[in-house]
DNA sequence: TCTTGACCTCAAGCTTACTTGAGGCCGTAC
DNA sequence: GTACGGCCTCAAGTAAGCTTGAGGTCAAGA
C-alpha cells in the first residue's frame, strides 16, 4: 500500500517489505519475526526465492506484538485478542477498531492495577509500611490477613 | 503468629512464620518462595529443626515480589531496587521510603508507558490505522518509518 | 504403631520468548 | 570467480520463573 494507487492490483513489488525491512522498521530482530510468525501472530508470503514477503499493514501487527512485550503481556493473550483481525490482507477499518478497543480495554486493566499499586505504595511511603495490618501492599485484594495476628509495635 | 504479644523480644517464637504461612499470606507458593530465596529476594532463619522461619516483615518484600511479578517487572529489577533494604532486620522508616519512592518511579515508568500506548491505540481507532505514516504506535518513539513510502489512501 | 501433613534437599522438567549455530541457496560487488 | 550479505531451515541452547518428583525427617493424631 505504498505506492499511490497504481490502480487495481492489491501489490505491486514495492508494497513487500523483506524481513530485514521490517525488522530494521519495527525494530524487532528477524529471528523473533520468524518466531511470532510460527506463533501465527504475523503472516508474510514468500518471493520466488522463498523469502519471506511482508505486506505493509503487517508492520502494525509487528507493533502490536512488541508492544504487548514492552509492558509484559503474553504473546498468547495478543494472539487471542486480535484473532478475528486478518493476517492475508489489510483488516478493514471496522476488524481493526474492534480487535483494538478489546486490547485497549486490556491495557486500562493493566494501567489501573499499576496506578493502583503506585497509590498502595504511596501510602505505605506515608506510613512507613510499619503498620503491617493497614498495608494494602500486603493485602492484595484478596487473602487477607486477619487472622488476628494481635498487636505490631507501631 | 496469631497470639498476642508475649512481649518485648524482638522475636519470640509467635513472631515467625512458617513457609507455609507466608505462601496462604502472600498467595505465593511455596515453591515460589524458596526459589526467591534462592535469588536472595527474600531470606528466613531456621528453627531447630531446619525449617525456614520468616520475620513478619518478609512478608512485605513477599508482596513487593508479586507486585512486579504481577506487572510484568524482572525480578533482577526489584532486587536492584531493594538492593539496600536488609533481608536480616526490618528495615527503618527510612531505608523502607528510599528504596519504596525508586520503585514507585518505577511504576510511573511503565504506567506512562502504558498511557501513551492507550492514547496510540486511541489514535490508531480513530484514524482506522490507515495512515500508517502518522501512526504512533507504529513508530515507536524511535526508528521512524520515514523512507518515503508515498501516499497512502486517506 | 502407623499414617498423615508439613517441611527439607536436590535435580529435572516446563513455559515463554527468543537467540544461536550449522549447513545451504542466491545475487551482487570486487 | 570468489567473497559477502541476506535470506532459508531445523535443531539446540538460553534466561526467567517456577513446578514437579524422588527420597527423607519429624511431630502429632487415630
Amino acid at each position: 500500500m505504498t505506492s499511490d494507487h497504481p490502480g487495481g492490483a492489491r501489490a505491486t513489488p514495492d508494497d513487500w517489505l523483506s524481513i530485514g525491512e521490517v525488522s530494521a522498521r519495527t525494530g524487532a530482530a528477524v529471528s523473533a519475526l520468524r518466531f511470532y510468525e510460527e506463533l501465527g501472530l504475523i503472516a508474510s508470503e514468500r518471493d520466488e526465492r522463498n523469502q519471506r514477503r511482508y505486506p505493509r499493514h503487517m508492520l502494525r501487527r509487528v507493533a502490536l506484538v512488541s508492544v504487548a512485550k514492552r509492558i509484559g503481556i503474553p504473546l498468547q493473550d495478543l494472539r487471542e485478542a486480535f484473532a478475528d483481525v486478518p493476517l492475508d490482507r489489510p483488516p478493514s477499518h471496522q476488524e481493526w477498531q474492534r480487535a483494538s478497543r478489546g486490547w485497549k480495554h486490556r491495557l486500562e486493566e493493566r494501567r489501573q492495577t499499576i496506578e493502583r499499586l503506585e497509590a498502595e505504595l504511596t501510602g505505605c511511603i506515608g506510613c512507613g509500611c510499619l503498620s503491617m495490618k493497614a498495608c494494602a501492599l500486603l493485602n492484595p485484594g484478596d487473602a487477607l490477613a486477619e487472622d488476628g495476628a494481635g498487636p505490631r509495635r507501631l
